[in-house]
DNA sequence: GCAATAGATGCGGGAAGCCGCAATTTGACG
DNA sequence: CGTCAAATTGCGGCTTCCCGCATCTATTGC
């Protein structure tokens, strides 16, 4: 069995490095690489199926990496370890896990013991593991209530971009006044308006631009959400 | 000598322990702390002197504890070791160290020993040790061209807020045409516009959202500015 | 003291955003 | 095929934003 380690902090790479060892005595050959891009390249050059990936790397990002690597070969078992939980990752990640793929998502806080696990589980029983703490907020975003539709998050990721409606209805498209309708639905998910037991609403704050705060302070939206979005939409801006 | 170190990833805490024990071996005490709070306990408690400070982490964030704990004894050295670079960051810190302070801004990729020389010369000497990178932002960010004023790092923390024009002036006591004033500058210098050759603004874009979005981008705010930007505001909103 | 420059304020108008109301389309289900 | 709910679209209004133009104030340098 061969082990690619992308991660971009050494310490953290030595330290997967052990525990590979130590969990998977049978695994005889371990890489590392410090990127998203390098590990691409090690994962199609040695035809790996066994991967550790941290998100959030300069170059290429964890998720941009796995994404073009399970396009490659599906069957790839790829084991997520990341500082956050925030929603923004774990709705990026279940976008690109293919059906029945084995993968998993451990938080760095996690012991030593749930890592190996993890990594027996994933990579010899092709089971799933995911962190608790992650698993409880994919459920909470698949529930109606406080959860987000695609249609939503995708609106929100344009406002967030600095679109403007019309932009927006442009590059989606739809009419103005349906955009207009999906951002109130986001407004009222995201309970931006604050009105108080009269009726009026809260003229201290700009409702797109609100919107926009508190995704970012829950972590709907992160830097790197934002980067990918930014990079489509400067593809789409040129083919206009 | 006593060394407080207050970091959150317990892999790098282990990492500075050596490292502090190797570099100086005069210090016959290291204590370590898992976040800020309990690191403005430690400080306190044991009168140290001698600080290694990772900004980010849960409890409460490494400017955060730095004030206090400067507040207290301004002649605390201080050293922090951070991923990044952010001019969030490099702005928080400069914001708050005192005259004259002994302090250093070490990035968690520089090499070993550039961290134990900066250890010995902030430690022993006394002196200040800035890390390339962050001080070149530094000198970029005081550069008047593409450097932000404080009354226009102000106002884009107030719009990242989500705060309306009108709350802005209150806020900040000014007028509602000020404010709009403080807006357009900003947008300038984030050149926010994109006019093409003909002069007509480019209607693709919002300007307020854009200029946030660029910000973030830019790494001129980030999840834990915004936090504390947030913070803030509630108090004021209460005292209202 | 005076000119010069930057910053603050007021006014007004065009553009964009926010949203209630109503009509239409779509899709799922029996 | 009929029905019902959800999504989409159009219209009209009011508000907020963006900004040119003009005035006023404050600070700096000579």
């Amino acid at each position: 069995m061969k082990v690619i380690i992308v991660e971009d902090d050494p310490l953290h790479r030595s330290y997967l490095h052990e525990a590979v060892r130590e969990a998977l005595p049978e695994c005889e050959t371990v890489m590392e690489a410090e990127n998203g891009a390098v590990g691409e390249k090690l994962a199609r050059e040695h035809r790996t199926a066994h991967i550790i990936m941290d998100l959030q790397m300069s170059a290429r990002n964890g998720i941009e990496a796995a994404r073009t690597i399970w396009k490659e070969r599906p069957e790839t078992h790829i084991l997520f370890w990341s500082n956050y939980s925030d929603e923004a990752y774990v709705r990026g990640v279940s976008r690109i896990v293919p059906d029945g793929a084995a993968y998993g998502y451990v938080l760095k806080s996690a012991s030593d013991d749930r890592l190996k696990l993890a990594l027996r589980s994933i990579f010899i029983e092709s089971q799933c593991v995911i962190d608790r703490e992650v698993r409880g907020m994919q459920q909470r975003s698949l529930n109606r209530n406080s959860g987000f539709t695609d249609a939503e998050y995708e609106v929100l990721v344009d406002i967030a971009l600095g679109l403007t409606d019309r932009a927006i209805s442009k590059r989606r498209n739809l009419s103005l006044r349906t955009v207009q309708n999906r951002l109130q639905q986001l407004y009222e998910k995201l309970e931006v308006h604050m009105v108080g037991p009269d009726d009026k609403p809260d003229s201290r704050f700009n409702l797109r631009t609100r919107a926009i705060t508190v995704a970012l302070l829950r972590k709907l939206l992160n830097h790197s959400a934002l980067e990918k979005a930014e990079e489509e939409l400067a593809q789409w801006l040129d083919s206009h």
